[in-house]
DNA sequence: CCTGATTGGAACATCGGTGTTCCGTTTCGG
DNA sequence: CCGAAACGGAACACCGATGTTCCAATCAGG
């Protein structure tokens, strides 16, 4: 009954997404109860809090991955390709909150990662800086940065206020678009 | 000996703003060795950990309130304003992390808080909106929403990075203003 | 110097989350 | 239909954080 364990593998982690991107510090049992499954059977699947985390990061990565390769990085302007990121990771949703919560607790542990982002993304950067849409004073670093800020905000915004996903997206794009472009001054 | 109980009491608030701004989570053991202090007096001073949560919250409302008292909101263009609020704001350092943290654990509880953000800043922006420095676009509540979220990944930012505080500082003005400027097109 | 305030440390009980074991029940697949 | 796999729940031990109590040491001021 492998097709089972697959299926009670992944709602488990879909659970697990949905549950600690609204609450980081989530329990377990929280979790078990939201993926209709007993403490037991979750632990069945993984073995301790670090195991599902692990998992759930991977799966975190898969999906931010494919909505990566969805925003063609490579085509069109360096800010149009920014703006198709934007629509991507936008429409990750929940994810977005769990991608952010880990990055923010990885802190923690002296990472003291000066890596650069990805090569793809500071491609696009440099795109930009050579036809003029994106300004070069800013780091591709923090284009990132300025992105997923952005994006978290906007998450959170439509959250609390009464704002509308399409309104939310709106004002992220217009406000990402401002930031990046190059100034007339 | 009430001067000695008020500075131990505020060696403890700054211990606990500090180390709770690298990590929220932080115990109430570790806050006490960071202000050189036994538990038991911490306990002394906070009878629980809701309370030492209270008074840092008032410290930090009163250190950002002050921040916001010298950002002058009044004066010069709408934009200018921005910029001297997000310079101020910053100089607050790590007072930033606790406030932000302390607004993403309040959306938890159903506080469903569709407030406004306060009136001098909202005053500020619908100047900006008429002096032209301002994207009319941007409702005040976002661009309230964008400092924040700009001044936290600045914050970040500098922390994994190896970037200057003065750069970084640049980044976020340069940011910032091209995101609420109002749009050539 | 002496008295009272302040402090630190040890010990203790409590609580929630975690990880494990065990057993009875349900469900799927041959 | 039958056996094995999967499941849920109860019970248990463990751990770290928390809050409380008690006592001895220290400090500050009259």
């Amino acid at each position: 009954m492998s097709g089972s364990r697959a299926r009670t593998r992944q709602a488990i982690i879909d659970a697990a997404i949905d549950v600690l991107g609204r609450n980081p510090a989530a329990s377990l049992g929280d979790i078990a109860t939201a993926a209709d499954v007993g403490r037991t059977t979750l632990h069945r699947y993984f073995a301790d809090r670090a195991d599902l985390l692990k998992a759930v990061g991977a799966e975190a990565d898969a999906r931010l991955a494919r909505a990566t390769a969805a925003a063609r990085l490579a085509e069109g302007t360096g800010a149009s390709a920014v703006q198709r990121l934007c629509q991507e990771y936008f429409d990750l949703g929940n994810v977005l909150s769990v991608v952010f919560n880990a990055a923010l607790g990885a802190g923690d542990p002296e990472h003291a990662e000066p890596a650069g982002c990805d090569p793809e993304f500071a491609a696009m950067v440099e795109r930009g800086y050579r036809d003029g849409t994106i300004d070069p004073e800013l780091p591709a670093d923090w284009v990132q940065s300025l992105i997923w800020s952005q994006l978290y905000a906007g998450w959170a915004y439509q959250g609390e206020m009464g704002a509308s996903r399409h309104e939310v997206l709106r004002l992220i794009l217009r406000t990402v678009a401002g930031a990046i472009a190059v100034r007339p001054a």
